[in-house]
RNA sequence: GCGCCCGUAGCUCAGUUGGAUAGAGCACCGGCCUUCUAAGCCGGGGGUCGCAGGUUCGAGUCCUGCCGGGCGCGCCA
């Protein structure tokens, strides 16, 4: 909507500011004309800074400068006006009538061309409940995906299923070890429910066992090799605990709305040999050689090249040449890929999965129905006996973003790596580490959480850790909310169903927790406060979810008194005075302001998407939701007695709505019909 | 030691590829429910944008150096 509009003014001042002052059209000053929003409606709606630019090169004042460039303008269809700023900003102001009737109408969905986008997030290890730590990476993942649909990408979401690592590990030897439980008898406890609480607390006892002697070490690094190996009663266990946490994990994320494509387990990478695959190529290239010397002797370890990930061209000679003459220096710039023992590293699993999802690996899964409710989950399986034809062809992505925190940066940089080694430039630039930062806990909340405080107590924060059973469980995160939203619709409501009150308070629990996920920028750690999370006042959720709900509640009474509904409203648009919309007041600049601002939705998810920053997002549907409060209150709809007056406000609350109501949905929320 | 991230109001944070008077929430103070839902609105106080240089017509934003905090750098994942 916005962006077209963008590339009209940028074209007309490149043409009328060449012939102005006979500057080519390749300068770089008219191949990039910054264009912006101006900061309040009554200076104009786009602003062009350009005659600064211009001003030094002509020896002119920006003031002359910007008049001149206003007058060769002449005038633009779609701008009701062009002025020329004593400052020396270009302000244009749109017709705006013509643009409220066109976006009223609405626009057809987004079609991109750039091929397929994999999203790979979530990817939990499957040996406890989830916690609030993957509630962002599955917030941030999850939304990211629902703008690339919007910008009108083809998206595969993906979860990694780690079913072979030490931590699964790790619970099976508590069950062996700690509980002396059978396969069956930890069936019975799964089937009782609550399995992923039970193994989070396992877990934090198993590690505590481990310290207690270290000799137990012995006994995971057996049940990893018994799991990697298969075909035993460790291997058994170990499948079905991580079947049922992966259940567990989601229902968790189905309860905020959030599903997947297909799961890929690491087990079946293994077993399919995916590595061996991808180790061939790497050998053959090159990337990687057998150490003969040295600490590392007869690992396999790739040379790390600090530019090589990043796509930049080589150094030119006017970087000095950094001096490394220390052999330790030398060391630690070798990756382990495969160990002495020959058993491969994450990192190399990481490389052989990422080659897979290019389409790059010349090996398949096979695939099976993992789920059918609520929507068809497929899964990677390696079994060609259970795969079950008629699976969408996964992989082969143009474009791959991995939602991981930012401690894996390191570990993300080499994958990336190993696709440019091996001559994948192009799929190398688009492998995205999408990186944020850790959520953590504020003092107070460990605290209550019943964790000793003087530990740490000089740290801003307390780590989350699963390992130690320390963390706020998501689930239990979205009890307490929900209870909370509960009370607080009930006492708004009186005479609801009980149903329907929890129903509600479900809603506005979800988008408390996934908007308080987003709105934070991505670099920024998350010091989680129970009490803070549990606001439903000022920036929050259930502050955006109301301002909707308010809105929808005027087009109910509009209906109910006077029998227009928004179709209506939309028709009588086209004849209504448009002078409310037009004059140069208050009325008419706080009017057209809040539909100005409900437009630039598709602008903002663009820059989200570039940025990879959806606080972007967050940021402008609460400013959007604070326009639209502000206005509520000085404005009224039903009351007002010209009619004029009253179908623009209503055509303008009506556009508003449903663009704010888009933009939850992208964050993952809905929008209850009453709070 | 090397790499990445963070430092903006009492607290938590926004601040578009450098642009018009540095904003918001919370907290605090004062107003507004016989009115389209007060999960709201209006007003108020509160700032050496960590420090010092530099580039620029213009720097919270870019560059350099420092200070403070966090994370990563393993034959763990």
């Amino acid at each position: 909507m916005i962006l077209p509009i963008h590339r009209l003014v940028r074209a007309r001042i490149a043409e009328a500011v060449g012939r102005l002052y006979n500057i080519p059209a390749s300068d770089p000053v008219l191949a990039a004309i910054p264009v912006e929003p101006a900061p309040r409606r009554a200076l104009g709606d786009l602003a062009v800074p350009l005659a600064f630019e211009l001003a030094r090169r002509l020896r002119k004042p920006p003031r002359a400068i910007a008049q001149e460039i206003a007058a060769a303008l002449g005038t633009i269809e779609g701008f009701s006006r062009i002025d020329a700023a004593p400052n020396g900003y270009v302000n244009f102001f749109l017709d705006r009538p013509a643009f409220v009737r066109q976006w009223l109408r609405g626009t057809p969905p987004a079609v991109s061309s750039e091929g397929k986008a994999i999203v790979e997030h979530t990817a939990i290890n499957p040996n406890k409940a989830a916690h609030i730590g993957h509630l962002r990476n599955a917030a941030l993942g999850d939304a990211f995906g629902r703008l690339l649909r919007f910008l009108g990408r083809e998206v595969e979401i993906q979860n990694y299923i780690d079913d072979t690592g030490v931590q699964v590990a790790d619970v099976a030897v508590g069950f062996r070890e700690l509980e002396r439980k059978t396969l069956d008898e930890v069936r019975a406890i799964a089937d009782a429910g609550r399995f992923d609480y039970h193994c989070w607390d396992l877990y934090a006892r198993v590690t505590e066992w481990y310290e207690g002697d270290k000799e137990r070490l012995k006994i995971r690094t057996r049940a990893l090799h018994d799991i990697e190996q298969g075909d035993n009663d460790t291997a058994a266990l170990a499948r079905f605990i991580a079947d049922r946490i992966v259940r567990a994990h989601l229902k968790t994320m189905r309860r905020m709305n959030i599903g997947y494509d297909l799961l890929t387990w690491e087990g079946d990478i293994l077993r399919l040999h995916f590595w061996t695959h991808a180790f061939e190529f790497l050998k053959k290239i090159g990337a990687v050689f057998l150490q003969t010397e040295g600490k590392l002797k007869g690992c396999w370890v790739m040379r790390i090249d600090d530019d090589a990930a990043d796509g930049a061209p080589q150094d030119d000679s006017s970087v000095p040449p950094a001096p490394v003459d220390e052999e330790s220096e030398e060391e630690r710039r070798e990756k382990v890929i495969v160990r002495s023992d020959g058993t491969v590293t994450y990192v190399g699993k990481d490389m052989a999965y990422q080659l897979w999802k290019f389409g790059l690996l010349g090996k398949d899964f096979y695939y099976r129905i993992f789920e059918e409710r609520p929507s068809r989950l497929w899964s990677t399986t390696s079994d060609p006996a259970a795969g079950t034809p008629g699976a969408p062809p996964f992989g082969r992505a143009a474009w791959v973003c991995n939602v991981i925190d930012t401690r894996q940066s390191y570990l993300q940089k080499l994958v990336k790596q190993a696709l440019a080694v091996l001559g994948y430039q192009e799929q190398a630039a688009h492998s995205v580490h999408y990186s944020y930062e850790m959520v953590a806990l504020s003092h107070v909340t460990a605290r209550e959480l019943g964790y000793d405080a003087s530990e740490g107590a000089d740290r801003p924060f307390v780590e989350v850790s699963g390992r130690k059973g320390l963390g706020v469980k998501a689930d239990d995160l979205l009890d307490r909310l929900t209870e909370k939203a509960a009370t607080e619709v009930s006492k708004r409501n009186t005479d609801l169903p009980a149903e329907q009150v929890q129903q509600i308070a479900e809603t506005i629990a979800i988008a408390a927790v996934r908007y308080f996920m987003v709105k934070f920028s991505r670099g920024k750690i998350i010091v989680f406060d129970i009490d803070e999370a549990l606001s439903f006042e000022g920036e929050s959720g259930p502050y955006l979810q109301y301002a909707v709900v308010r809105a929808n509640n005027i087009f109910n009474k509009l209906k109910e008194r006077h029998g227009l509904d928004q179709a209506a409203v939309v028709s009588a648009v086209a004849s209504a005075s448009e002078t409310v919309l037009t004059a140069d007041d208050e009325e008419a600049h706080d009017l057209w302001g809040l539909v100005f601002e409900a437009a630039r939705l598709d602008e903002v998810v663009e820059q989200a998407v570039r940025t990879l920053e959806l606080s972007v997002l967050a940021k402008y549907a609460f400013g959007l939701a604070q326009s639209f409060n502000g206005f509520y209150h000085k404005y009224s709809i039903l009351n007002e007695e010209r009619e004029d007056a009253r179908t623009w406000r209503a055509a303008a609350v009506a556009y508003y709505s449903a663009q704010l109501a888009r933009a939850l949905d992208l964050m993952g929320c809905s929008v209850p019909n009453k709070m």
